[in-house]
DNA sequence: CCGACTTTGTGCACCGGTTCACAAAGGGAT
DNA sequence: ATCCCTTTGTGAACCGGTGCACAAAGTCGG
């Protein structure tokens, strides 16, 4: 059955770490389907990836495959669940409850995944007080206080960009050191905190890129005025 | 040796053309502070990047700096907005206007940036003929007119992951070679079509991954942006 | 006009990550 | 028990990207 679990390599390359979500979503669909095993080849193809880069990420966990047969699909969900830290519940604030925190906060797709809502927050008193997602919006002032009580490590910033950094830093001063930035700023933080940023202007500006490249290539105005 | 500073190398590194958009951000914040000229040292700290990666990046478009002086501001944000295709207007769809899509409709960020919500689409008739940023909700089985009345280049995916596949496929047949998708779901799309994905459960996922790292053995995390 | 000073642009060594290709491992059939 | 077939796990070449370090290019004061 399973091979004695060789001692996992601590470190685990980023490129890796980012894809097992991936691997851990095909895996879950076919534990849906009542498929009980599967050969690299077909989980590359179901996560959109390169068969023989799925198996080194995998490697990099231990051996949990058996050649000739290929990966048992629960023992593979439990294992990369377990090296994510999954199989913890991870409590979540948003700080910023407008358009976009709102929806995050009414996302149902975090806590199928250990990650629990645990706080909102916002400045405006037209805010503060409302019930977002079965949740009472409480006030920025009582940031630290939020975080400590409801014992928060994941902070998802959807303030204005104007008020990210000063959130950002009384939020690593309370002692997170887990960020998820939408607002478009660049975030000093210290050593140590991890910060995310998603930046969909980004996204777009790439797609423009590539669309414009397609469309009319190198005869764009060349002026030089 | 070769003329003055004219459109340089067509073949971008695909790194450089996603820190573009950074540098750009950077380079409105400091013309609105009126200041003139840059070093690359400078830039690079407002934008959370090595002076020398920048340095470099900027060179791909063409010589425009000044040796002992730096970059003139103005002329960057030209020159940067040309090379991203910013000097026109996207027209973008959203299709799927939940929780996300309608967060989406009233970002006003994007706008500012040369994109134009240009049509919303839904297939739920209680929110079809619905006002949403300004805009009609417009149903799903007139997409292809839409896509074409509307002259739509961009589509913004926040349907449910079920109908995205199903969605992307139709955009693409209707024309469409840029996708930013928000589904939790690997689309296969034919060559030449580029699907850019944001996928916030997985970014959480990683932050945990690391989280769980630092709460646990002495080997540090880094942070990174 | 010159020489000191600043900053760009890039050659080069390095590094993480990707991909190929294959020996080794295991299962199943006979 | 032995052979054949499938599939893993990984060595090694390769590739794009990063960052150091510096010569070249340009500014500016005198
Ligand atoms: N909505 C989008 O689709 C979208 C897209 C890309 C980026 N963003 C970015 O995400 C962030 C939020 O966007 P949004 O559309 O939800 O903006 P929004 O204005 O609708 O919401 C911002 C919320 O933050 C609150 N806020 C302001 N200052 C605060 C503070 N100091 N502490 C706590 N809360 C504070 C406001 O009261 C408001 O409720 C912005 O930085 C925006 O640039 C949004
Ligand atoms: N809301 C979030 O914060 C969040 C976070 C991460 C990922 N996502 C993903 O983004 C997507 C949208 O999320 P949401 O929260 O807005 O969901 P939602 O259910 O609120 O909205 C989905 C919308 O799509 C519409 N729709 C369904 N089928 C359609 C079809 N075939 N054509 C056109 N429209 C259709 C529905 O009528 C609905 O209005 C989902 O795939 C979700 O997994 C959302």
């Amino acid at each position: 059955m399973k091979s004695p679990s060789q001692p996992r390599d601590r470190g685990i390359p980023e490129a890796t770490v980012a894809r097992l979500p991936l691997y851990l979503r095909a895996l879950h669909g076919m534990a849906e389907r009542g498929v009980a095993t599967v050969s690299s080849e077909d989980l590359a193809v179901a996560a959109g990836v390169n068969s023989a880069k799925l198996r080194k990420d995998l490697s990099h966990l231990g051996s949990y495959g058996t050649r000739g047969v290929g990966y048992d699909v629960e023992y593979l969900v439990y294992q990369i669940s377990r090296e994510l830290g999954l199989t913890q519940d991870w409590a979540v604030a948003i700080v910023g409850v407008g358009n976009l925190g709102r929806a995050l906060a009414n996302y149902g797709g975090f806590v199928s995944r250990g990650f629990r809502i645990a706080a909102v927050v916002d400045a405006d008193p037209e805010v503060v007080g409302d019930t977002i997602a079965g949740l009472n919006v409480e006030h920025i002032d009582d940031l630290e206080a939020v975080i400590k009580r409801r014992g928060v490590s994941i902070v998802v910033l959807a303030t204005p960009a104007a008020a990210a950094q000063e959130v950002c830093d009384r939020v690593v001063t309370a002692g997170v050191t887990s960020i998820l930035n939408f607002a478009p700023v660049v975030l000093s933080v210290p050593d140590g905190v991890d910060v995310r940023k998603v930046d969909l202007s980004i996204e777009l500006q790439i797609l423009a890129f590539h669309e414009q490249r397609k469309a009319g290539g190198p005869l764009m105005a060349v002026d030089s005025q």
